[in-house]
DNA sequence: CGGAACATGTAACCTGTTACATGATTTC
DNA sequence: GAAATCATGTAACAGGTTACATGTTCCG
């Protein structure tokens, strides 16, 4: 039950189509919950017929025709309460952690490439990071807002830390040095 | 596609039933992947049919009967197989870090206690995985399985780390010192 | 006017969650 | 023999994924 509210913090953010939408997923708010645009196309459906949202009014709106969003001050009520209830950590799930103790059943064959392969892909993101870091929160800003913001990117940074370490420590441990 | 994986890694670990599976997911495979009975044993009913495991024969096995599995050499393949596939790193997807987006733009009422119920919880969880690494990881163990293992720990103890370093930095930054 | 990009949707399927049902074995 | 526990399952639903369908606008 967290699509309809990530959608809803969207859309306080900054009224939207679903098409917009779809594009904020796949940049900021997807940095921590990604979506699909059918996953995205169904929910404001199901937010409006809810009375949480409302399109804005526009002539006719037919297949095809952009269609924007906005909240109302019964999604808005629903975004806090969500916010403020208490809720408890999901456990990991992790396939790349699964491999590794199958591994140690079936053999490391062909692994390690793909160790490689993530190591890569989580610097990237790591830099990638870094850099809306260094652009979007310089020293000096801070309202209570930008400071949430900063410490959610902060999480996404430290985390993409940790993996680059933990793989750099686990080829060496398991002796294949990374690139 | 990775709860059969993990069920065929258990299983090749030690053949089992679906109730001690269950007990397993709930302990040591289960940091990493959960599952509940329910769907280990529509998953353990799939395997079968598809002649990747089989039950260990014996007098006529009821409801409520114990039936314990052994995986067949196709079920090792298709574990090699997967294992040594190339995936891709799953996105992040954390609730937590979508509220406090959210209290960004509704506020934090209310969020602080959580955040301090988290620390505990984490900080909970890295004491066991640290225990469970001084009990099954004494220096000197280096077989190859072994240090597979030991690195998918590590994982475990080093993101418990990451989440309670973050969590305290979290709510100093935003006014609140954590217990 | 034809193709690319924009924009909204449908349908089928798979995985995970929750609640419940049923039989067998042990223990008092 | 009643209750607790062990053990295996069914059913309904919610959420996420993949493939496909359809209409609109813009640009050469």
């Amino acid at each position: 039950m967290s699509l309809p509210h990530a959608i809803l913090t969207a859309l306080l953010e900054k009224p939207s189509s679903g098409l917009e939408l779809t594009r904020r997923f796949d940049k900021s708010i997807g940095y921590f919950w990604s979506a699909t645009h059918q996953q995205i196309y169904r929910e404001l459906g199901k937010l409006e017929r809810d009375g949480a949202i409302r399109a804005l009014p526009r002539e006719q709106a037919t297949r095809g025709q952009k269609k924007e969003y906005e909240v109302l001050p019964a999604g808005r009520a629903e975004l806090a309460r969500w916010t403020a209830a208490s809720q408890d950590p999901k456990p990991l799930r992790d396939t790349l952690l699964l491999r590794l103790r199958a591994a140690a059943v079936v053999g490391m064959d062909g692994i390690e490439a793909d160790l490689r392969r993530h190591l890569t892909l989580h610097r990237r993101q790591l830099a990638e990071y870094e850099e809306i870091e260094k652009r979007d929160f310089p020293p000096g800003k801070d309202a209570v807002e930008d400071r949430l913001r900063h410490v959610v990117l902060r999480a996404g940074i430290d985390l993409e830390t940790f993996w680059t370490q933990w793989l750099e420590q686990t080829l060496e441990e398991l002796g294949a040095p990374g690139a």
